[in-house]
DNA sequence: CCAGGGACATGATCGATGTCATACCCGCGC
DNA sequence: GCGCGGGTATGACATCGATCATGTCCCTGG
């Protein structure tokens, strides 16, 4: 595993750092440190001080709460652009998750002072760290969105859905989707057992809406595969009484 | 209600804009606009554009989702200082959550392109944001924790004892803490059925852990209360024979 | 070659939770 | 006073999903 330069990065538009001009983005590597990752190993847990950013550059991180006996829940599978953690004023806040590196990484890590430092340096840059703390707030929030109003099948279905958008597979009939992925991490990310992960994949084979052996999965009725995870769909706020009033 | 300067603003430390220089606050406080709200009118709704962030100034409002059949879940009651909705750099991505205003409450609303000035201007006040949103990202993660791994009663149980703990009530044994929410508002925020949540509420009652009548809540057994708020192990899974287990 | 372990799969069973129905209480407007 | 609607409460029932058990397949190490 050999390190990325930024300026090789192969993160594009989606990045926090990219179409800077050279010298900002040197300074920005300066100001963090890049670390490398093997898979497994831990980037961050749980429970210790928010006192960095991690700004995933290269590989697969898994954003995951852990229960007391070892069994996960994953709330995000991070792709390269990505920023990790949290970060407060001091460190009497605690990270909310845990962060765990699923194939090679590499990670920058912002510690707040550099981070600080560099945004003082760059303040045109600091929008870009808010927009990237926001995306991270709308996936946490999807989660919660999905936990709270859709049924099991559902987020599955949904799972499978984003999974095959995310990997350029598309969501056309026949296409064909490779798991990264055991039916024990794919039981993670939806928040149910092994079993009914296995149960539902099946379920949703019976149903014609995909095709499914091992790790290959054929969604075979995109539209059915849809209805199944939109089991909720969404309205948007109505019924105020009035316009607020805008003062000063 | 009358509109609240930032000089005289009942939120302290806690607050994004506090312990700020008076020409800097001056500053900010003409980069957003302070927008005043009655209750049930919504500040901002989900799937619209994430444009701007809104530092909730005074008032209590709730950030939720909506199903299409007008049921909502709950995420946060966000309390002044709170920094509400998300911003991204272009108007493509859009908000994940709708935010409508409990009490009265006053609202300053900071676009992406003043809020980007006044950060320009003043580089030193970035990380604050940062650290606002990460908070924001914590509580919402928080909440996929709770939804994940702890049972229905246990996520009431936690719920009353951080509303104790929020209201300035506290958790000894015997504090007496008024709701402020109906038994439904009690439900949305816990993500189960409004029966449902009555009936953990006598089932906390009947094992002496609370005594409830209508809105008023007294906590009778602390310790009980917290170990059945807890139970992270109720919903999924039990160890495997040979784990470290650690108890209390 | 065999043993072991892990992933995948399925059945049986049970508890937790949603849904529907009913009833009571209470404040409010007529 | 009376009816009405909302909040609260409880029972009956259905369903979802967890748990436990069992079995198969496949890969790997000895």
């Amino acid at each position: 595993m050999r390190r990325i330069s930024c300026e090789s990065c192969s993160v594009r538009g989606g990045s926090l750092a990219c179409n800077l001009p050279a010298d900002v983005l040197a300074d920005f590597r300066a100001a963090g440190t890049a670390v490398l990752y093997r898979p497994r190993q831990v980037i961050f847990g749980e429970g210790t001080p928010a006192a960095a950013l991690y700004l995933l550059c290269h590989g697969a991180v898994k954003i995951f709460h852990s229960d007391r006996f070892g069994r996960d829940h994953i709330l995000e599978v991070a792709a390269p652009g990505a920023l990790l953690g949290e970060l407060a004023l001091d460190d009497g806040e605690l990270m909310s998750v845990s962060a765990e590196a699923l194939t090679d990484a590499q990670v920058l890590h912002l510690s707040r002072e550099r981070l600080g430092g560099f945004i003082r340096r760059h303040p045109e840059t600091a929008l870009r760290f808010i927009a990237a703390l926001s995306r991270e707030l709308a996936v946490a929030r999807q989660k919660v969105r999905e936990l709270a109003l859709k049924s099991a099948e559902g987020r599955l279905a949904g799972l499978l859905l984003q999974l095959a958008r995310t990997d350029g597979t598309g969501v056309a009939a026949g296409a064909r989707l490779h798991l990264p992925y055991t039916r024990r991490e794919l039981a993670e990310m939806v928040g149910v057992s092994t079993e009914t992960a296995i149960r539902l994949l099946t379920g949703l084979k019976r149903k014609g809406a995909i095709a499914a052996d091992k790790r290959e999965v054929v969604i075979a009725d995109p539209e059915r595969l849809m209805r199944i995870a939109q089991h909720d769909e969404t309205t948007i706020g109505e019924a105020e009484s009035g316009a607020p009033r805008e003062v000063g």
